[in-house]
RNA sequence: GCGCCCGUAGCUCAGUUGGAUAGAGCGUUUGGCUACGAACCAAAAGGUCGCACGUUCGAGUCGUGCCGGGCGCACCA
């Protein structure tokens, strides 16, 4: 395998420049044409300046200098210098096997994400941060990593109350009434609707505000009926999120919530080390008097001292903010804060946990929180709050802890202008010219994640029934759901972190080009190929050797070797996109390969052999790295 | 005003951490179905990598300064 042979290539080069008293990192690349070779050594540029020596010739001296190494066919010099590595094939292609996860030696990884507010239906931008972060989950798993996975229920929040305050003022309902309508499935649609008419009601009777503060503050620590209603709407809307995103294969370990938050009082906890460390202070002055701030050149780099911009922590009113709890929280994850959850099982949704402020009545409760590195996948624009809160660890000393608190971040996810007008969403003259158009929540505004879903069902459904009349339908909705989650995941992720994604419906809509379905196609038609070629032996020797003279083949054989690869680079660098991305190249490899050669069809017994093994390899590459985007393969298209 | 992100083909985006002739998809034009499935393949056209300096053997990539766009910078969550 690559990752064989490529330390074993490092280590014969780093031993032969030691040998020659020089000292250079060696760095291994992989040539712009395939007909190079299949690596790449700058080593003689990086030599030229110190030796002061044309860099061909330095690569001549090391190519002479090396002698024989193990699985390498040939060292040839090529352009002004670099040394390029022929493989043995034949040897290459026997030594291959499955990308095997690495046992896991460091300690558990956190990944937060999700975290949607629990006051109405989930969006397309809420589908991006899922889908980014279950799927840098299934990549730090495929590489033995324990991950444990959080989904954080900010259960006592405004925008929940916003909605309680329109059941209970807006519509007078009762929390039986209440409790009835959150039996429907979709009750989370039906919030979203009322929770734009209460921001909209606040706008034309700013007094009404009133009812919110006091809604608030029953759904914190109160047992009226505001408080019974919080948490039938929060509680039911959170079934509705974890139903939205199992559609997608999207799963949680633990959902620690805001209201448990509260009632074991984690803030306190910080607070006193907050205090006792001097990471906050008490303000005398200025507009922050009697508030407890944090300096600003506690996370902002070269600042003026200008205390205007210190974080309050805690008000003058000695309510705590938002930034608060969430250093309360993060200390939490990494076990550094002296107190945890209780947790029960989540009623219908088995593997679940959910945090309670009572001792657990249930036994075999798994440990959670106290992890080596947290992952929080919250979009770049809270990046600022996200500063405060590692600044926060490190002024109480946790260094290693603040070092390992990684914002996982990604840009929004707006409207492109085209879509607007498909969905009636009324746009100004300005807004037509731009490329993007943010969506808003509180306006009601915006693509719901299950009608997306159900759309992208729809329209696979009859291209399925297209090719598949005679199927039974439920066999085809379940083909069609296979490729509506294809084509949605992969969309989430054919774009990298620092994209602004301007939503076009067509443009997801599409199955053709770089789209899931695309992929999943190729897997499809790869099984199918192994279905009908039954079993075939593993081919000889001398067959591969012949086989592989061909580019072709042996181009193809390199990019299906290359998964395990590109899954390792895809978690070094926090970038999902280049796993979608290798997935589509390889399906691409694939098609190259299926047009020109026919494999069922070969009439040499020993070259089917070889056809056969390589489709099998394939098959088994791409449905790994599926896997790892959690892409399901349909046993039809 | 300060901070973060973006600017690459008509459009949407990649670009392996500074390497060889800047790549995909969509769209356009042309050709290919008698299913190992055409949700595919092949070919063509399409580029001042926003602009200007700088760093060095080498810059789409690093630095500085401009220009243009997005998002943040609450005693809201």
């Amino acid at each position: 395998m690559l990752h064989t042979i490529e330390p074993q290539l490092i280590q014969s080069l780093k031993a032969y420049l030691q040998g020659q008293g020089l000292d250079v990192p060696v760095t291994i690349e992989q040539p712009k044409e395939p007909s190079f070779g299949e690596f790449a050594l700058p080593v003689a540029f990086q030599l030229a300046r110190q030796l002061k020596k044309a860099p061909r010739a330095i690569a001549q001296q090391i190519v002479d200098g090396l002698g024989a190494i193990p699985g390498v066919a040939a060292l040839e010099i090529a352009g002004n210098g670099y040394i390029n590595v022929r493989l043995d094939r034949t040897s290459y292609a026997e030594s291959l096997a499955a990308p095997a996860a690495a046992p896991s030696s460091a300690g558990k990884v956190i990944v937060e994400h999700t975290n949607i507010n629990p006051n109405k239906a989930a969006h397309i931008g809420h589908l991006r941060n899922a889908v980014l972060g279950d799927t840098f989950v299934r990549m730090l798993r495929s590489t033995g990593q324990r991950v444990e996975v959080q989904n954080y229920i900010d259960n006592t929040g405004v925008q929940v109350a916003d909605v309680v305050v329109g059941f209970h003022y807006l519509e007078k309902k009762s929390p039986a009434e209440v409790e009835a309508l959150a039996q429907q499935p979709r009750f989370d649609h039906l919030c979203w609707d009322l929770y734009a008419r209460v921001s909209s009601y606040y706008n034309d009777h700013p007094e009404a505000k009133q009812w919110r503060a006091d809604t608030l503050h029953s759904i914190e620590g109160g047992t009226d009926e505001l408080a019974r209603l919080g948490h039938i709407v929060a509680d039911a809307i959170v079934s509705c999120h974890l139903r939205t995103m199992a559609r997608l294969g999207i799963g949680y370990d633990v959902l620690p919530r805001e209201s448990e938050i509260l009632h074991l009082q984690f803030w306190a906890h910080a607070f006193e080390q907050l205090k006792e460390r001097k990471a906050i202070y008490f303000e005398t002055e200025g507009k922050n008097a009697g508030c407890w701030v944090m300096p600003s050149s506690a996370f902002r780099e070269h600042d003026a001292e200008d205390e205007g911009d210190s974080k309050v922590i805690v008000r003058s009113n000695g309510t705590v903010t938002y930034v608060g709890k969430d250093i309360a929280y993060q200390l939490w994850k990494f076990g550094l804060l002296g107190k945890d959850f209780f947790y029960e099982p989540l009623p219908g949704f088995p593997g679940v946990w959910v945090a309670t402020s009572t001792p657990s009545t249930t036994e075999g409760v798994p440990g959670f929180g106290g992890g080596s590195t947290v992952y929080n996948v919250i979009d770049s624009r809270q990046s600022y709050l996200q500063d405060v809160v590692v600044a926060g660890l490190n002024a109480l000393g946790y260094r290693q802890q603040a070092e390992n608190s990684i914002h996982f971040s990604y840009e929004m996810v707006a409207l492109s202008p085209r879509t607007c007008v498909e969905l009636g969403i009324e746009l100004s003259e300005e807004d037509k010219k731009k490329s993007h158009v943010e969506v808003s929540g509180r306006k009601g505004l915006g693509v719901k994640a299950d009608d997306l879903m159900d759309t992208l069902i729809d329209r696979a459904l009859v291209e399925v029934t297209s090719r598949h009349a005679e199927a039974p339908e439920a066999e085809r909705r379940e083909v069609a759901s296979q490729i509506a989650i294809g084509a949605l995941r992969f969309f989430m992720l054919k774009f990298t972190r620092t994209t602004v994604i301007a939503f076009d419906l067509q443009e997801a809509l599409s199955f053709e080009g770089e789209t899931g379905p695309y992929v999943q196609y190729s897997a499809v038609r790869a099984r199918s190929i192994l279905r009908k070629a039954g079993d075939s032996a593993e081919p000889s020797a001398q067959a591969l050797t012949a086989a592989l003279q061909d580019e072709g083949l042996w181009q193809f054989l390199l990019t299906c070797s290359r998964a395990g690869q590109a899954v390792r680079r895809a978690v070094e660098s926090g970038e999902p996109a280049h796993v979608s991305r290798y997935a589509f190249q390889l399906a691409q490899a694939f098609s190259g390969f299926y047009h020109d050669h026919s494999v069922i069809g070969e009439q040499d017994a020993g070259r089917r052999q070889v056809l056969v093994w390589l489709t099998r390899y394939f098959a088994q590459q791409l449905e790994w790295t599926l896997h790892v985007l959690g892409i399901p393969v349909p046993t039809y298209m």
